[in-house]
DNA sequence: CCTACCGATCGGTAGG
DNA sequence: CCTACCGATCGGTAGG
């Protein structure tokens, strides 16, 4: 009955640079089986740590066996680096919006604080995991990772140094500043609770306040 | 040769309020292999992750065997348990001595934010243990030390309100407020280097002068 | 996409 | 305080 036949398994490469529909149904397929692998295992590694959550364990989750997540992950690190770099990608994007708008620095920071408090809230469990599991990476997703968070530092800073030169920032120390302002709001994972007093927005809001009062911006 | 013979193994309590010497030095050298197998675990724990790291690795480390781990510790996780409790104890113990003091809210919030953020440094190992391995505590030892957290909460917050109450902060939001500069002042175990740039003591002061802005502390 | 399995690791203990 | 060992767990794979 099936007029169109599937292409062999091989051939996942197309040359043409417009797809057939049939490969754009096998792809989207694909990824909606990664994905549903990746919010498993961030639900089950958030909950009972990295070690103590069995690749069996998510299977049973999604009602399949082991091997099945083996077709969509090369390892169980694997899947933990792709939880772990979402988390750090989502504060970086932020940051990576913020420094690009023609905004003054105090309005850039107000945004950025407001923002990235936004992205940790947005990606509690991920960061979560990422804290916790930083030891059980590879070497290389480590390190690419540690990258990521060199560069969000490194632009921070240079959007403090940018406020405080056109005086609109007091600030003693830069680099304390920096790392005490993303220490603060990264470390709301740890308290921050979806169903609490505070709406995602009013505490973004408060938070990026109190980041206000932190480099003395002017009113 | 030996005149005075060591009492039976199992006569470990004395009856008399005092302790004849013979007992004072069982108990220092008890005391000394179980501080000496703590800090042994705190580095291996803290450098190579709790499930990286086995009890052979530490055995290994002090020059000894497994077994003589179990004689002073029944499990893995009670040494778990013990350096945890002692990071989280170190904070209390700072924000207990601050409240108990006569000084204006003022004066306390900026010796606990100094005092506590030193306290973070010297138990840097601990922190980052008991934030990674939360999960692997018994359920006990995870409440207990929920407890103690609860607690620090609650006082802080006390302080926090008695500033507001005495016209000395200006707060938005007490609750998030706390939270925030736990926050800050916690995650330090993330960037802090004790050979970095500046000594644990410069760093502590350029923390809580960040901490007083947050609450727009009066000059 | 599953059944069935291997093989390594490691916490914990027996017995001395 | 050690030697020697058990026994459970679990990531990963063969083969279909």
């Amino acid at each position: 009955m099936n007029t169109v036949k599937a292409p062999a398994k091989t051939a996942k490469k197309t040359t043409s640079s417009s797809s057939p529909p049939i490969d754009d149904i096998r792809d989207a397929v694909t990824k909606l089986k990664r994905e549903r692998i990746i919010s498993t295992a961030l639900e089950l590694f958030n909950q009972n740590g990295l070690t103590n959550t069995t690749l069996d364990a998510v299977a049973e989750q999604m009602n399949v066996t082991k091997p099945f997540i083996y077709t969509h992950f090369k390892s169980k690190n694997e899947l933990l680096s792709e939880i772990c770099s979402r988390g750090i990608r989502a504060s970086l994007d932020v940051l990576d919006r913020v420094v690009a708008s023609k905004d003054s620095p105090t309005v850039k920071l107000r945004v950025l604080a407001h923002d990235f408090m936004m992205a940790v809230i947005e990606n509690q469990s991920h960061i979560a995991i990422y804290t916790r599991e930083e030891k059980h990476l590879s070497p290389e997703s480590s390190k690419a990772i540690q990258k990521m968070r060199r560069e969000f530092d490194r632009k921070f800073c240079a959007l403090l140094e940018q406020g405080v030169k056109d005086g609109e920032f007091q600030v003693d120390d830069v680099k304390l500043t920096s790392l005490s302002i993303g220490g603060l709001i990264s470390w709301s994972y740890v308290w921050y609770r979806p169903d609490g007093r505070l709406s995602k927005n009013e505490t973004a809001d408060h938070v990026a306040e109190l980041v206000m009062a932190m480099v003395k911006a002017k009113r």
